[in-house]
DNA sequence: TCTGAGACATACTCATAGGTATGGTGACAC
DNA sequence: GTGTCACCATACCTATGAGTATGTCTCAGA
């Protein structure tokens, strides 16, 4: 987007690493093929990166820190109970369309593939779900329904992204919200 | 498994292709790899196959004839009323784990990079819902709430197995019980 | 104006991929 | 015994990938 056409950053070639990762996978992430794509030659690459996983290394650690960590600041934020808390965090995540949930999609893929990033998604999923389960504890007590209770949002989270199927009846943000009512039904009333 | 360590078929080629694409991604199937793989050479491939897109439409084929076919028959098999079929169906797919739903998780990761495996997941994810909302709506009779029902079933299966954090509180399919019971909510009793 | 370092380009090496053309081999038909 | 055909091996082509060694340009600072 916006290119100061002077000369490429260490961040340049993360950014564009990750929307190649985005669209086409892991394996489509090449030094040649970025280098292509960036107008220059593999030189520049060797010059800011020591090799190839050097890059996948860096991509990881910006894809933390722009993670899971926002959303859960946000909702902590704003605060309020855990039932306004959950239905923010819904909130939040059924607004991030795009580029953010696809990065996510090709993570998991390559987590399939590579146990070292499986550990990592494993950690990552592990925040979540005890984050979301902290939440529904507050409401319901039982710890084993609060597990399932997340494990039920989280997966229509990921669902919602991976299955292909169009909405006939009714639009996306409808469709989620009589899903999601239908989890937090027997919930008590947010003030 | 079973060589008959005669000649190699058609079909063994696509055995293990298969195997390869829900283990390690569409590029990692190639044809040089699954050769050392095989122990033969090119050549063998090549009598067998006409490209490396031969091969991968006829890995598709496998698929969809093993897909969820089998799963809607067996259901309407057996038959019941929705409540029943429904309860079947989640306990079918429920069981079904390992690398069937592994190579369902590649095959969407495949459509992801290439648009004509995007279309057919679309028509196949469409089926699905199709089916599992035409179910809900015999019992709730709202379309809405049937097909808000459908993707929030359809997603438990998908985030099931997408997401890596362990169970805590339960075992695997007590959860998914307890998810499905949530589900299932305010459903008439089955006879 | 000289120097040095940042930011590349050029030109290789080696490995592997898809694909082709052609040669070999074993079993079965006649 | 000879043919033939299914099944595969060998040898080769081109393209692309990671990685390395070294040359080149530009510009700030002394």
């Amino acid at each position: 987007m916006d290119k100061p056409v002077k000369t490429l950053t260490r961040e340049n070639w993360i950014d564009f690493a990750l929307q190649r990762l985005t669209d086409e996978g892991i394996d489509k992430v090449t030094i040649t093929g970025l280098a292509r794509e960036l107008s220059v030659t593999k030189g520049s690459f060797y010059w800011h990166f020591k090799d190839r996983d050097d890059l996948l290394q860096a991509m990881l650690v910006r894809w933390e820190e722009s993670g899971s960590k926002f959303v859960f600041g946000e909702v902590e934020r704003v605060g309020g109970d855990a039932v306004r808390r959950l239905k923010h965090l819904s909130d939040i995540v059924i607004r991030r369309y795009g580029d953010q949930l696809n990065l996510e999609l090709a993570l998991r893929d390559w987590g399939r593939k590579d146990l070292k990033i499986a550990n990592i998604l494993r950690q990552e999923d592990e925040k979540r779900i005890d984050y979301i389960s902290g939440l529904f504890v507050e409401i319901y007590g039982d710890v084993k329904v609060a597990e399932a209770k997340a494990w039920l949002l989280f997966s229509l989270f990921v669902g919602e992204i991976i299955i292909a199927a169009p909405m006939k009846e009714q639009s996306r943000e409808n469709m989620l919200w009589t899903c999601l009512n239908s989890v937090f039904e027997d919930m008590p009333e947010e003030t």
